[in-house]
Order: C-alpha cells, then structure tokens, then sequence
DNA sequence: CTGAGAATGAGAATCGATTATCATTCTCAC
DNA sequence: GTGAGAATGATAATCGATTCTCATTCTCAG
C-alpha cells in the first residue's frame, strides 16, 4: 500500500502553489528536475480530480489545465501571446439571468482573452 | 447531381437560417440529401471564414461551430444534454472589468450552461 | 533477504477533428 | 462538342492530446 507518493505530494503542490491552472505538460516542466514522465503526470492528475482534490479547467483549442478544487468562484484569462492562463476573482453581475425563457442555467463561464502583464512590453 | 444552388450557396444558407452556432457534421447532416462530403463543407466554411462571412465559435471539449459574421455582439448556451449549441443575446455588464490591474482585455466570453427547453422534459 | 504488488517511464497506440490526396466529374467559353 | 481548369467525394493521412502497454524499478511486510 502506499504511505505517500512523492510524485502526488509535488505535482497537487505545484497545481496548488502557482496560483493559475496549468496544463500536464507545464506540470511535466515545472518538475523536470525530478524526472517525471508525462503518463504519470496524467496518471496523477486523473485520479486527483475523480477523488475532487483538483478540478480540470477546459479552454478552447488549448489542453486540459488543472487547479486546486477549493478556490472561490473565479473566471479565466488567457494571454493570446503566452497561452497562460490566469485565474480572475470575481464575478459579473446577472450573468445567468441572460439566457432566454426555457433555458434553465446551471453553470457559466467567462473567458477573458488579451495580453498579461509579463507580455505587455511596457517596460517602465 | 441536383440542379439546385451551389454547394457554398447552401451551406452559408443553412449556417444563417439555423439562428444557432452550427458544426461541419450538423452542416453535413441537415444538407444530407445533397450529398455533399465533408471535406467540402470544410473547404467552404474554411474559405467563408477567412472571408469573413462567417466566423468560426469555439467551445471546449466541442468541434468548431460557424455562425454569421454580421451577428450583434452575444454569448452563447450550451445543452448538457443534446450538446447543442444556442445564441444568448445581450452581455452581462462589466466584464472587461474583472481583470486584475496590468491585464489588458482585448475580447471576452461568456458560455452557458445547462439545460434547453428542447431537453428540459417539461411537456406543456 | 525476498517476493508480491504497486508505481513508473518510454514509447506505441488511440481518439476525434481536420486536412491532404487523387481520380473523377462538372462547368463553360469557345 | 471540346478541353482546361475548378470542384467534388471517398478515404488516407495528419495532428495534438491523452491513454495504454509493458518491462523495469521500487516498497515493504514477513
């Protein structure tokens, strides 16, 4: 039986310390130095978010991304110059209430597209 | 072969008429008894696209659906159930808004989810 | 120490979406 | 009617992401 997987401990620990979602493959180079290999990574991360320690962040045409399961609610910005994606606190207002009559609403979500601070060039 | 409109002629045709975001095999499907391929609905909506008639909409975990360029600025509704895919019109307010200082919006999305009146069960 | 069982890494296999290939068919100016 | 060139459909090929396979390595109770 296992006591405690180093491999888990880093790859939960890395998802939880970046603050923003981050893909298997950021995951893979953010512990290269460990060795881990990409079908443990999935491995991991699959099993993490079936027991709801992590939850799977979908964006369109990017990879999965992982975070932590127990933020508050939150949205996501994605950086059309570096591909990361940044976790965005808070809400709009009345985002539900859009659909017409006969939707019933379950969930939403709010993509904000742009450029992050690392790639806005402004060097001061 | 169907002395009918031209191929491009019925799929622009289908992608406007349909009021909904629509994917190369619902364009494929719905102009069935033409018997159009599917690498000629690619070909067109590819061309349409870079055109500018139609644009392409992406959500996650979904093929790419195409809808008219000329459309008022709205969001869209997807069904957990049928996986179709809805126009929401309107926009909530300050979404831009969210994002933290140093992060420059430069488009946003908003998807919904849940259930359409379609799935809903609900017979009047 | 030892063996059973779990974990791992490398790479092959798979998956759904999309694109490329190519022989055939169609269009139309002449 | 003819021929050049464009369009088409069937299907093979490709693509990126993810999963599977399997030989090897690790762990630890006995």
């Amino acid at each position: 039986m296992g006591a405690g997987p180093s491999h888990r401990e880093a790859v939960i620990g890395l998802i939880r310390s970046l603050g923003r979602p981050v893909s298997a493959d950021e995951i893979r180079d953010g512990l290269r130095e460990s060795g881990i290999g990409i079908a443990t990574v999935y491995r991991i991360v699959n099993k993490a978010a079936e027991e709801g320690e992590i939850i799977r962040v979908e964006l369109p045409g990017a990879p999965a991304r992982y975070e932590p399961a127990d933020l508050p609610h939150h949205h996501h910005f994605e950086c059309d110059a570096c591909k990361r994606v940044y976790d965005v606190p808070g809400c709009a207002s009345g985002v539900s209430s859009l659909a017409p009559e006969g939707f019933a609403v379950e969930s939403h979500e709010i993509i904000l597209r742009g450029t992050c601070p690392d790639c806005s060039g402004v060097v001061i």
